[in-house]
DNA sequence: TCTTAAATATGACTTTTGTCATATTTTAAT
DNA sequence: ATTAAAATATGACAAAAGTCATATTTAAGA
């Protein structure tokens, strides 16, 4: 039998939420992605958005976000101004950061760079039996994480060849 | 200040152990594998290893790993004998299992189909902005995982061309 | 049959991650 | 100056993952 209380709006929501799948980043690590991502869209120095008017259209619950945007802010990855006409953008040096600038400070640093299965680094030389199949891709995809710029990113979502998730 | 508290050799042992890496496995599917692999390798119907003969040489925690064996052999992945002589194996049948089956098992089922961003299934037509980064080799690896047999890993092993690692 | 060696079941506990709430600080506008 | 609207700091709490320990069950061998 399934138990479900409804305690209040939020809880609601999340359980309309898929948590905990495989894609390598934390929860937190993809809200704050999608975060960044949408005011390298929306926003600017002089078009500032509220925490609570960015919760709604990346669905992520709005007390976790403002968590998030804060860490981010602190860590420099956007920018903010308190009070009244107050929010959060990015400026144009902002937008130079790479995603996995994004993760370092959600998540802390050097999550990316060791083997599938072992505690050691990933080694060509003695590869576990998963390296083959995953290395050659997994490399090319962090390294894009390291270099592509947030800017990059937002340019590709303006042309309209990729495009920002729920 | 870090302040260290040695309790018991295995807390101690789990100091030098290097957790939560992002590497789309859980710590216990990760544990598993090794340990399927190494009886794939190891093990065979009249040669029983005993739970605490694997822990060592795969380097996890004696109990925690108990614990993963007993999932793995109620879940059909590997084989026990208790009692005296006894311990665990791998059948042929256990063999003819995928990496997949045993993070199915471990974690549950269904954690690597969806976007990387979103809460949505991974979508080409629409794709978030890391779909093109990470996809293509994304899904190669993940049919691997579901079509490859443990046999066929462990054959790999046996040819020197993979190591199981520590 | 008794003893002993093994897996099994069960659960307590810890750490990490995810979630939510609230008091404080800053600043624009009146 | 005062007020109100925003971010910020802080922390309580919940859920999940990871870790460890112990009592019970099964079966081999004396
Ligand atoms: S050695 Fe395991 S992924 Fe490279
Ligand atoms: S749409 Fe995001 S990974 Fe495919």
């Amino acid at each position: 039998m399934t138990k479900v209380i409804f305690k209040t709006k939020n809880s609601f929501l999340s359980l309309l939420r898929i948590k905990y799948t495989y894609t390598m980043f934390s929860n937190s690590s993809k809200y704050a992605i999608k975060a960044v991502l949408f005011l390298a869209v929306n926003s600017s120095e002089n078009h500032r958005i509220m925490g609570k008017d960015l919760a709604a259209p990346i669905n992520v619950p709005q007390a976790y976000l403002a968590k998030l945007l804060q860490e981010l802010s602190r860590g420099g990855i956007i920018s903010s101004k308190k009070g009244p006409k107050g929010g959060f953008f990015l400026s144009k040096e902002n937008a130079l950061h790479t995603l996995m600038d994004v993760v370092n400070v959600i998540d802390g640093n050097d999550k990316f760079n060791s083997c599938l299965l072992s505690l050691e680094k990933c080694n060509a030389d003695k590869p576990c039996p998963l390296h083959d199949l995953a290395s050659p891709s997994r490399s090319k995809f962090i390294q894009s994480l390291n270099q592509n710029t947030i800017d990059e990113f937002s340019t590709q979502i303006e042309q309209g060849k990729v495009f920002l998730p729920l």
